[in-house]
DNA sequence: GTCGTAGTTTGACATCCGTCGTAGTACGTA
DNA sequence: TACGTACTACGACGGATGTCAAACTACGAC
């Protein structure tokens, strides 16, 4: 077989995407470092042990799986690892500069904050 | 006396608004409304009942609580009445564009989903 | 096949959340 | 003073949330 898509994972599809849950998701310090980790790294994808998180491994599965399921990132195995990537064009699509204003704030405040 | 301040209401200062808290204030349907409701009426005030909300008068004043508590909204009382304005200076000052951003999603998808 | 790495699943726990109804308080007006 | 209006406070309830530890699964490398 040519690459059998093995433990796939569901992702809301854009249309079944709701601002209340994207914007509950973005509600929780940890998830918000994600995203803002993600986003600085384009398109590039990060693996959910690349971010440092103060949590144990089962928390930060929830967050991501919390992510997912809003429709805030998307994620595919590759190997062992579950690749993470922001789903930008979706969410712009839907409710745009929503996303750029959140990180924007989110930069603001830790800015405000620790500077 | 000239306006005793009586029945003050506590509300965060400016620098203790949270984006965490504002957005977790913006992910209930109900109080995305209220704010959508208020910014529509620009500076004017509204009371709690005057916006249309199905639900009953504890839960109405539950989530008008909320919102003042994240640094949303500012309520007085002005008699019997509970009057609110939205807190656009002070959230444009703090997260710039955020509001704006989130309305526009509000907006957009209360068209994609009913229009 | 064995091992280590990465992430999942399950179950538990305390807390918070949205909701309600009932009873109560503050205020304006008659 | 008595009444109606507008909102609050309290207590309750079911369900969601964030967190953890322990046991488990999938995959790559040796």
């Amino acid at each position: 077989m040519t690459s059998t898509p093995v433990r796939a994972l569901a992702h809301p599809l854009r249309e079944e995407i709701r601002l209340e849950g994207v914007l509950h998701a973005l509600s929780d310090p940890m998830r918000l470092r994600v995203v803002s980790y993600l986003a600085a790294l384009g398109d590039q994808e990060a693996a959910c042990s690349d971010i440092e998180l103060a949590i144990s491994k089962s928390t930060t599965t929830h967050h991501f799986r919390v992510l997912r399921e809003a429709g805030v990132i998307r994620q595919i195995y590759r190997g062992t690892a579950k690749m993470n990537t922001l789903r930008r064009e979706d969410l712009d699509a839907l409710f745009p500069h929503l996303l750029q204003s959140v990180l924007g704030a989110d930069a603001a405040q830790r800015r405000r904050l620790l500077g």
